[in-house]
DNA sequence: ATGAAAGCGCTAACAT
DNA sequence: ATGTTAGCGCTTTCAT
């Protein structure tokens, strides 16, 4: 592979002049900038961004560090990230804490070590040690999703207080007098937030000494043990409000698992929209491809290569698919 | 920030000793050890990967390319994808190609100037010349998700043939006659296996000379489209098989528009499975926040700060939540 | 408009 | 077990 030096003097220019046509900085004739650019082809040149970075201080980077990318909340702000960096010639790197902050820990030291640009932070705690260590290492920040205190970054959220308010409101208006609120983990401000719009709505209604709050984390299992252990203690309840999309998902099950209907029986609101053909009535029968352990085998395979572990031939691995049934495909009534 | 030369100083050994210490390489004496990782923290020392990378040529640093993350199905591969990464301390750039040639090979361009060690691929299209690109720079790559024919790669994927076989005679089995497939596009081993495994489930079935094959993309516009002209050039049909959840998806979206029921009239099959809670009877109520305008917004905030664009103070962006309601919430029918 | 010199921060290769 | 030397590939700085 080429360097920057091969094409100098190829072309019969100093490096600095290859640097300065690549990067379009600085004055290059005409003449010269077409005969380096030819060489470039020639030899097929690709710059290198590290030596650049060491140099510049400029990776050209970017991270986006979520709780977890496979809910579609963060799928899709992960779209919206990647698609600005893009048009921007910057890369994204991603990450998933799971809400933890021993995760959230090791990815800002990884993050620190490739010193990234600047890192798109959902924090995963109230705490603002994460974004104080970047900025020890100069490095910017953005905070997604979730108010910290005490730090100085652009924060971009969206107003759950006012969400978690109408949505009360709603359950308010259609008769619903016990309401339990499952949140995620107290000190999180989407949790807080969420609480202080419910309570403001009941309040409002009179309903101030009905509140029924439930702290928990922002996941299906939280959903789920949370709602069984606020049907016990308030049987009576008739509606719940599902901090996220993955806590309703969980409280949904739960009430399905005690025989009751939602909504006959308990009417279930929640934060956070879901993809629209979760939406389609018609269930898809489907194939079912095992995405995940394909991700995971796929980069198994490739880790084994760059550390050397492997030298065996390459291999094909097809993994099996699952036929999944469901009511979108049913018998021929026709001809 | 300190550097590596001031570890070395400060704790009066060379700076190969301290890299010998961080690196856990060579033999270092427990001494020596201890008072070169008393100094790291007392200055908080961070290693430049960068210059790391420089040297050693290993930047621990793997890219996914995927055609769009907002796929549920590449979004669980990509979990998969890092977890392994995060476990083996590698760190994952991702990249959306839209099934765009041009969108690939840009990424593949900033990927080889990255030096990443490695690259997860899923082919925007038939041809190699990607792979060629990656080989010529030394990269690894292994395919996912699709064949690839003239290379040598490690390749994982899944048994598109067989799953689409087994998906048509499910169709058959429940009487249908007039089956249309509605694949990806032409070229793509994903596409083509699907409609190979179609084509034999149905020749089979001594209807070989019914086959109704269209061939598209893997999007929801496409599977509307070309489910409008299917029941357009064949009325009496009365099964559709989408290549992948998308166009199902778009597929529905046409027949409900065209006033048909499913399955009542028309049933639907397809390809990869959507998350779990997709398939929740009682559809949510939700307050949905804007995530990927969030996204694109923070992302823009980011740049303009690295970049110097800005020197503004920070500021808050609160963005809307907007209701929507569905059926799991209805009225009190209780006390 | 072009170039020379120096060095970004680290580690490979070779001593000792 | 520790150190010396050199250099990865580029860009900054300062000349001309």
């Amino acid at each position: 592979m080429p360097i920057l030096l091969d094409i100098a003097k190829r072309a019969g220019v100093a490096p600095i002049t290859v640097s300065r046509v690549i990067n379009n900085s600085g004055y290059v004739s005409q003449a010269t900038r077409e005969r380096v650019e030819a060489v470039v082809k020639e030899l097929g040149y690709v710059p290198n961004t590290i030596a650049r970075g060491l140099r510049s201080k400029r990776t050209h980077t970017l991270a986006l560090v979520v709780t977890d990318i496979t809910n579609p909340y963060f799928t899709s702000m992960a779209r919206g990230v990647e698609d600005v960096a893009e048009a921007n010639n910057y890369t994204v790197i991603y990450c998933n804490t799971d809400e933890s902050e021993t995760k959230e820990k090791k990815y800002a030291n990884m993050l620190a070590q490739r010193r990234v640009d600047g890192v798109l932070l959902v924090p995963s705690c109230g705490n603002a040690n994460t974004i104080k260590f970047f900025e020890a290492n100069h490095i910017n920040v953005v905070v997604l999703d979730r108010r910290i205190s005490g730090v100085e970054t652009d924060i971009v959220y969206s107003d759950s207080k006012n969400g978690a308010y109408r949505l009360t409101k709603l359950l308010i208006g259609l008769g619903h007098k016990r309401i339990a609120i499952i949140a995620g983990s107290r000190g999180v401000s989407t949790s807080e937030d969420r609480v202080l719009g419910y309570q403001q709505a009941l309040s409002e209604a009179g309903l101030g000494d009905t509140e029924l709050i439930y702290y928990g984390a922002f996941n299906e299992q939280s959903g789920y043990q949370l709602a069984n252990q606020a049907m016990i203690q308030t049987p009576k309840l008739t509606a719940i409000f599902g901090g996220n999309n993955f806590v309703a998902m969980g409280a949904i099950k739960a009430l399905h698992n005690l025989g009751l209907d939602v909504p006959g029986d308990v009417s279930v609101v929640s934060f956070d929209d879901l993809p629209e053909f979760m939406f389609m009535k018609p269930f898809l029968t489907v194939a079912r491809q095992p995405a995940y352990e394909m991700g995971r085998l796929a980069a198994e395979l490739l880790l084994k290569r760059i550390t050397g572990e492997t030298h065996e031939e390459q291999r094909e691995f097809i993994l099996p698919v699952e036929i999944v049934m469901r009511e979108s495909c049913g018998p021929n009534k026709n001809s």
